[in-house]
DNA sequence: AAAAATATCTACCTGCTAGTAGTTTTTACA
DNA sequence: TGTAAAAACTACTAGCAGGTAGATATTTTT
């Protein structure tokens, strides 16, 4: 799901050529859940009125109700980005990076540090607020979620088992790693002016020694 | 502040002798603030309405407002419970704990720790919902926040000074540890049958192999 | 045991918010 | 440029949730 967008307007471009609608379309969601995610990060999900988003936009609530069936599916597309892109970069180290175990849990914890960072208010809100998904939504993302948990568990086990990773650390770095997910943004947030990169490397550090794999 | 209480009651028990009233009140706001901590725990602060922490408690919402301003100033006692506690305990073990640097580390993750797991609703809610307290609260408990992260940097600071720590640690570390408060409760609950006891001892060790002070 | 004080409840108000019906504006196309 | 279709808006409803006034029940005191 793409969500970076550059315009800042919500009036269709004067463009030609055929099934641009479509595109405009996907736009105009991901202008929306940008400013969701953006609003239900700062002020929580049910704080937020469906009246702030659309003001946010400069358009009205009905506005929102012709691209989303209701607030639920908003916040349900939020947690989507949140869980899916993490769990693409992850699933991409492991099918390209064939070098080490160290090498491959120094490559998962920074490309997944880096698109938590990326999308750290999409992470949060996913985090925080998921519990208030109908039930059919929740069940979806958490099994992306536990897809995530599974394939960090069975590389941390991998590397156990090849004798790069101590014994006695499985199965908890698997949470721990697991854990990057929810912690990197309070960090990252906390710890004042230190860029992504000095905070994705300590953290890279911090899991291979934490893997007794240095 | 107490907080555990034994009763299952908000029926008056028939005690003789003076100054028991206030006990009784003392008891009474305890009531309230441990069930409404939980609710907020399970569905969030700003789902939670005063008429279901009422019911919780076989009560009518008027009752809550004899003891408290305002739904806010509940959320306010839930949030104080969460940090001062915490700090407390940090304040105790420094003032304590007069062996190596690395004992008092080990010392303040294992007690610390333990707080956040007895008290893990306080201090989950303390976390999630700081943000919905009135700028006066938010203001006295961010002051306990900073005490807690300060102490906790000095901590840090003195053990690298000494030797004791790896110099290149600080002050990741110290954002570490003061992480323990946000980290432990998702990481604990999600940890599945360990105990208590094991996921500190995992910690205690955990910090000081970051520390390099094993 | 009656009166005073305290504690709790019933019943209500007010403002807000998710969601909708139907009208108006804008766009696409001939 | 005129007409149909699509997009967006105005104006509304229904229900809920924080907060309160005044009535009722309970406890304490004399």
């Amino acid at each position: 799901m793409s969500v970076a967008v550059s315009s800042d307007s919500l009036i269709r471009p004067r463009v030609s050529g055929a099934s641009l609608k479509s595109e405009f379309v996907a736009f105009k969601v991901n202008r929306i859940v940008e400013a969701a995610s953006h609003l239900f990060y700062e002020r929580g999900y049910s704080s937020c009125t469906l009246d702030n988003v659309a003001n946010q936009l400069s358009v009205t609530k009905p506005f929102l109700y012709s691209y989303f069936k209701n607030k639920e599916a908003i916040l349900a597309a939020i947690c989507e980005v949140g869980i899916s892109e993490a769990l693409a970069v992850l699933e991409d180290v492991l099918a390209h990076e064939h070098g080490s175990h160290r090498a491959r849990l120094a490559e998962v914890v920074r490309k997944v540090g880096q698109i938590v960072i990326d999308r750290q208010e999409y992470v949060v809100v996913y985090q925080r607020e998921m519990k208030h998904l109908s039930a059919d939504d929740y069940k979806r993302i958490l099994r992306l979620r536990h897809s995530f948990d599974h394939q960090i568990g069975e590389m941390i086990r991998e590397g156990v088992a090849s004798g790069e990773f101590r014994e006695d650390i499985d199965p908890f770095i698997a949470v721990w790693i697991g854990g990057l997910i929810s912690w990197i943004p309070t960090w990252y947030s906390s710890s004042g002016q230190r860029s992504a990169e000095e905070v994705i490397e300590y953290l890279v550090q911090a899991a291979l020694r934490l893997a007794g794999a240095e």
